[in-house]
DNA sequence: CCGGTTAGTTAGATCTGTGAATATAGTGGG
DNA sequence: CCCACTATATTCACAGATCTAACTAACCGG
């Protein structure tokens, strides 16, 4: 075990924006258009402080005025309405999974302004090459999208599994083992010149649902399932991460006991009974035709969802046990985390989704704590790129974050 | 459903130490004894901010200075070091539990100075007239033990089940169904006419064990287990409550599809498999003589535990058994909290830990993320007072907290 | 006794946020 | 059309916290 001695003592949950600059311009970002009468409200912060903070951030370009709100019945002045200068920052956002490469480019209002799919690295592939590849991807989104090069932030960069924060992953699965104990954040920082992020899927993908997810959401979950499970947990805009980055390891708690083996090395692992590979391998046991997808990944996962949409009663029942396991990991989230909100995203949901649904629904209402407190389950209508978004916008975050 | 509408809009964690003032007191209280040079570096505050604060907390005789720390071998002005003045200001921590009251004096150094344990309430009692009984047996706890009552701050009331934050309970197990909706916190406050702070008891649990537990613990969690089974998650300190106030409760998430039917609705549910109550009746079912007491609740299992301890093999399997299944919710703490460290503490565990202990090691250490990270599984050595504890800790750190 | 070393203080500057008063921009009534 | 009325936003003077820089305090070893 490698003791890793971080630089900076984290504390285990993201750099909360100490600042009220980087916190005013959260909020504004995150409802996309506000007054400054709201902020007042939503910061806590008095009337003149807000006056003062927006000024500068008007001053800087980050910020502009953007007509006036709807004005009271009473009477009174209209607010004047805040918004983000989109084109005044932009971040970008890599996600990495066993079979694809997913990139975006977001501007400075949260907004998704280029967006690249490539084929995915493949099996067994060598983390230093990928590195390389990346770096000039990156290049070329930037490039592409015309976007000034000196407005990049930084890049956020998520991948499957457990990591140790901010170096790289303490475990993967069986087709990216190379990539353990590989210094992915130091090697991709040398290489693009600019500050990158390392974050884990899951955790990114909580990031990234969509924030505006009604105001009154402060504690929100997401469960995010592509090759694997897991979950985010995401508190007033700041995701937690737990002591070493690992939290919401939802894909690998316990479900059954002496249930098939994971190659995590436990038993009854609620990925190894119902993640995509093994309702791939019980759809192929079952001698379901996927086509010509590949022989793992979520491809052929997402062959058997579409079985299963257009009337496969064999897949329609494969998908449908898996969600009830499924279920008992998203009850777990309820009852641990308490949240308000759970999003069902990443790019498994995209395709099956609204088969998982509702049966997940009926599972945590049917819970006491559910119940009594009126958890909401939705599907996150960007799953596909849910992480690489969130990644970008933990990047965006952080550019406020106190640098002491 | 009663929609609650909090007065303070809680943001899923207890108020963190926003003045210095409050951190720095925290400090000195969980290290017992401090120089002001470890100060600067714990609370990243410079030298002279440090040297003002703690100027002001010496005028107010909270803190004084208790000697030098020993000297560096190369020389140096020695340091001073600064302790909590124990005797500046006290708190109450009440735990209500089906069979017993428990009460403790805790001092501003967060010493317990006085513990009352009474028989408690008894099945489906009145709650005002707990209340009431509370009130008198508060004022009876601070007489007897010659303190002045101005100086007592507050008072910690914890009880299990899930609460609506500084309300009551929304639900609560057969023998306390009264309790559910009733405002033990208004009422309190009115009884008492001071401040009240109401808890779950495996969340103030997880602020009472012990903060000494080794200094760089950061994120910790604490597994409850009294009649039901909770848990409480701390971060830097401060708890994390959820959204409503609810989070950790492992003892009803399920861990067996289709098993037994809990009292809180659900089925499967870990408690209904293995808490105490499960335990006791496995055991009554199997002809065990538990002696002369009661039919339920923590003396039933105490007897248990005693048996098992003593040689006998029939006690020994049903409480490994339960040991087993409430491996696994370890299991899901140190996943989904992703934790340093996991304490065993509430009544149960303070009578039967040491067969539980390492069950739950072992479970915990094989999966990859609890080895990888080498979370530590550890006993609390006054698991029959930690929620009452805890609840007076809380309330001497809310103490500081800002009231805007 | 004196340089070396660490701990802690004082003094002054800066920055942040506050309160009270004021300016701004609308609504609706006479 | 002018005038209360209302809500929004800003200005200004001040209080407080925390920083930097320079200084004093206490102890070591020779």
């Amino acid at each position: 075990m490698q003791q890793v001695s971080d630089s900076s003592q984290s504390p285990g949950y993201d750099p909360a924006p100490t600042s009220s600059r980087g916190l005013i311009v959260d909020r504004i970002r995150s409802a996309g258009t506000l007054s400054r009468v709201e902020l007042t409200q939503l910061t806590g912060l008095k009337a003149p402080s807000v006056t003062a903070v927006v000024r500068r951030l008007i001053d800087d370009g980050l910020v502009a005025e953007t007509g006036r709100g709807a004005s009271t019945s009473i009477g009174g002045k209209p607010r004047t309405l805040l918004q983000i200068r989109a084109a005044a920052r932009y971040v970008v956002g890599v996600h990495l999974s066993e079979d694809h490469l997913t990139y975006v480019l977001v501007d400075y209002a949260g907004g998704v302004v280029a967006r690249w799919r490539r084929d995915g690295p493949g099996d067994d592939s060598d983390p230093e090459q990928v590195v390389a590849r990346v770096a000039i991807e990156t290049g070329e989104l930037i490039a592409s999208s015309g976007v000034d090069p000196a407005l990049v932030l930084g890049l956020g960069f998520v991948c499957p599994g457990p990591l140790i924060r901010n170096r790289g992953v303490t475990s993967a699965p069986p087709s990216m083992t190379r990539w353990v104990g590989f210094p992915i954040r130091s090697r991709l920082e040398e290489r693009l010149g600019m500050p990158v992020l390392l974050e884990n899927d899951a955790t990114a993908a909580a990031a990234g649902t969509r924030l505006t997810t009604s105001h009154d959401v402060s504690v929100m979950a997401a469960l995010f399932m592509s090759e694997g499970i897991g979950s985010g947990l995401r508190l007033n805009g700041n995701v937690y991460q737990g002591a070493h980055g690992n939290a919401g390891e939802v894909g690998h708690i316990c479900v059954q006991i002496g249930g098939p083996r994971c190659w995590c090395g436990g038993t009854g692992c609620l990925e190894a009974l119902a993640g995509p590979a093994a309702v791939v391998a019980k759809a192929r046991a079952a001698g379901l035709d996927l086509g010509s997808h590949r022989h793992s990944g979520v491809a052929a996962f997402a062959a058997i969802a579409r079985l299963a949409l257009s009337g496969d009663s064999r897949a329609e029942a494969i998908i449908r046990d898996s969600a009830a396991w499924i279920a008992l990991g998203a009850q777990t989230i309820a009852n641990m985390y308490d949240v308000q909100l759970l999003v069902l995203t990443g790019p498994a949901f995209a395709v099956a989704g609204t088969i998982y649904l509702p049966i997940l629904q009926e599972r945590i209402l049917s819970s006491v704590f559910g119940r009594s407190v009126g958890t909401k389950v939705v599907l996150d209508e960007r799953g596909h790129d849910a992480a690489a978004i969130g990644a970008a916008l933990m990047m965006l975050k952080s550019e406020h974050a106190i640098s002491a």
